[in-house]
DNA sequence: CTTGCAGTTTAGAATCATTCTCATTACCGT
DNA sequence: ACGGTAATGAGAATGATTCTAAACTGCAAG
């Protein structure tokens, strides 16, 4: 997604390339779709499921799992796991190159726009076994901006997450 | 780990490391720390339960998570989840500062020694919303030598995994 | 060498994320 | 409007991991 795209013209454009790809439009991917538009959270299934459930109470997780399969199929959104003890899957739809900064503190999990690949770092991992890399996907961790702030300042807690 | 240690040095010296931590050196934690010792396969919790059975027919997974926890702690083994369908913890004896590459191919997980951090891509990082990076996980997604040399000879399929 | 007890183990239940099943519903091309 | 085909919904199934409660055991102190 582009940076200063409105929420209803990203849903658009992401709604008429699941028509094109050959799949219906229902009220739940529509309902899906713009949810996670320009949604910069990183939100999980079950996130999205709680957020959608007002408007659709009959909405279920398999839906909610099937649209973001076809999202993510069509590369219209990407999906990231983290490690430690966050286990769910978290949706993005981010679709440019870009690495994750995931707050020690307050959990946040930030874009990162991915530099132009480093020849030399490349090379060096193909040299190891006859490696050959097509992507590279990385989690910086630290503290963000609001954390470190907090930090400084005294016992506040992060506001975020 | 060093690289050229045996198993059972290796073995004795995480045993001395746990006993330093004050937990018990019992007959399952022993066989747990030899059976990862020098494994560079990147097992999951399942898989080592599975070898570490015969030997031990009782033993329960509650056993090999809790152990693997403590390793894990302790800063004597580290974990890591792949993103994908990937879903369960892996667990690698090497502690050196690693990356890890992953074929797409046999989905075999080779560790890569961490370059020296560059100072650039992480001032880059941390000019982001004011982000302080203090440590940086990567994942190298390619195809390993085996797979690279089975393509261009034919259809064999890659022997590892 | 015994003893005691805190730390461990065990088997199975519980939990969490995700996928599957299949009967019902509804999009959308004609 | 109709019908075929794809999608949905509710709940069960699965896989990974954690929890529970009762029984057990390293090991330090006596």
């Amino acid at each position: 997604m582009s940076a200063g795209e409105s929420i209803e013209a990203r849903t658009q454009t992401v709604l008429a390339e699941l028509k094109r790809a050959g799949l219906k439009l229902t009220p739940q991917r529509i309902a899906i779709v713009r949810e996670l538009a320009c949604d910069r959270s990183h939100p999980t299934a079950q996130e999205l499921f709680e957020r959608l459930r007002p408007g659709h109470p009959t909405m279920s997780f398999a839906t909610v799992y099937n649209t973001l399969d076809a999202l993510v199929r069509l590369e219209l959104v990407s999906a990231l796991r983290l490690n430690g003890d966050q286990t769910a899957m978290r949706f993005d739809p981010n679709t440019t190159a870009h690495h994750h900064a995931v707050c020690d503190a307050c959990g946040a999990v930030i874009d990162i726009p991915a530099l132009p690949p480093s020849a030399p770092l490349k090379k060096e991992v193909e040299e190891i076994a006859g490696f050959t890399v097509r992507a590279e996907e990385r989690i910086y961790r630290g503290l963000c901006g609001r954390c470190n702030d907090s930090r400084k300042q005294g016992a506040q807690s992060c506001p975020s997450r």
